[in-house]
DNA sequence: CAGCAGGGTTCTG
DNA sequence: CAGAACCCTGCT
């Protein structure tokens, strides 16, 4: 129902896709409200990035977001619904914002899209995600590509692919580890093993209810209700998902709650109040958060 | 079932 | 320069 032909122009130039008409939508936002971790800004303010077997290079000049590397195929078969330019996100923003201390963080980051991200690497960036800092899963995730991937070149520089679960299945957890993912290597290879041997297909996910595909990912070992919601909500686009982290639950309880709570209770919490929407309201809050860090911890201390 | 260990890195006191 | 913390999960 969020969902609405939008009007773009769409033009093909050498190696650029141009689209015009481009609302709602900021990259450093989008990149780095904590759902993606293979996107990296250049000097010129524009990002470069690998998905989908690709890497591409995105500029954003007024209503106008250059595609760099890629074709009109490329742009309506993948990046299209990758970057979720088929939903108004005025509208969601305008519906969340009927709740003042959710429109107050809105304003932190009006052009945060939810992309549409590959299933499997969405599920293996989230296992390493536990415990760990964004800098850090960043740097594991490339050096699983570099060791484990294939290479691409942009611009005279080597990019990686992300790793299939047969690339891994090949080799043994000790090698896997020397990504320095350290205890997560384990969960990566029985993901890995769980999906090369067809014991769970994640093309198949989308078919199931969204509590079902939470219990089938939790059945690798290293998923837990985080991780899952996860690629719930980046993969397979259950919008009424609310992935409940450390800091989505240090800025609940600051804005909402005014106590501790616990993971459970506060996802209860923001998903009776955001319905549908909760996925958005989580991105909105998330880099919120991200932006008030500071004066959050110093709350916490007292 | 509550509490805790767990890679490696960065930040803090 | 030690100790804590880190987009969590599994084990005891």
């Amino acid at each position: 129902m969020w969902v609405r032909k939008m009007k773009y122009s769409v033009e093909e130039k050498g190696t650029k896709v141009i689209v015009r008409g481009i609302e709602d939508f900021n990259l450093k936002e989008t990149f780095e409200c904590g759902q993606c971790f293979r996107w990296n800004e250049e000097e010129d303010g524009s990002y470069t990035g690998v998905a989908y077997d690709r890497v591409i290079n995105v500029k954003l000049e007024g209503d106008m977001l250059i595609i760099d590397n890629t074709d009109l195929n490329d742009f309506y078969d993948i990046w299209f619904d990758y970057f979720d330019l088929g939903r108004d996100y005025k509208q969601i923003k305008e519906s969340l914002s009927r709740d003042p201390i959710l429109k107050e963080a809105i304003q932190y980051g009006k052009g945060i899209r939810i992309l549409r991200q590959d299933t499997w690497e969405t599920l293996i960036s989230f296992i390493i995600s536990q415990n760990n800092r964004i800098p850090q899963i960043k740097k594991v995730i490339e050096n699983l590509a570099r060791s484990f991937g294939d290479p691409i070149e942009y611009k005279g520089k080597i990019y990686y692919t992300f790793p299939k679960a047969e690339d891994f299945v090949m080799f043994d957890v000790e090698t896997i580890a020397k990504s320095k993912c350290g205890f997560r290597a384990k969960y990566i290879m029985d993901a890995a093993s769980k999906v090369f041997s067809g014991e769970i297909n994640l093309l198949k996910l989308y078919e199931y209810k969204t509590g079902e595909i939470r219990d089938i990912l939790m059945n690798i070992n290293g998923v837990g209700p985080k991780v899952a919601d996860c690629v719930i909500l980046y993969s397979i686009g259950r919008y009424d998902t609310f992935p409940t982290d450390v800091w989505i639950k240090r800025i609940v309880e600051y804005l909402y709650l005014k106590r501790e709570g616990n993971p459970l209770e506060i996802q209860l919490f923001a998903i009776d109040k955001f319905g549908e929407l909760s996925g958005f309201a989580q991105q909105y809050l998330f880099y919120y958060s991200r932006e008030m860090r500071k004066k959050i911890f110093n709350e916490r201390k007292k």
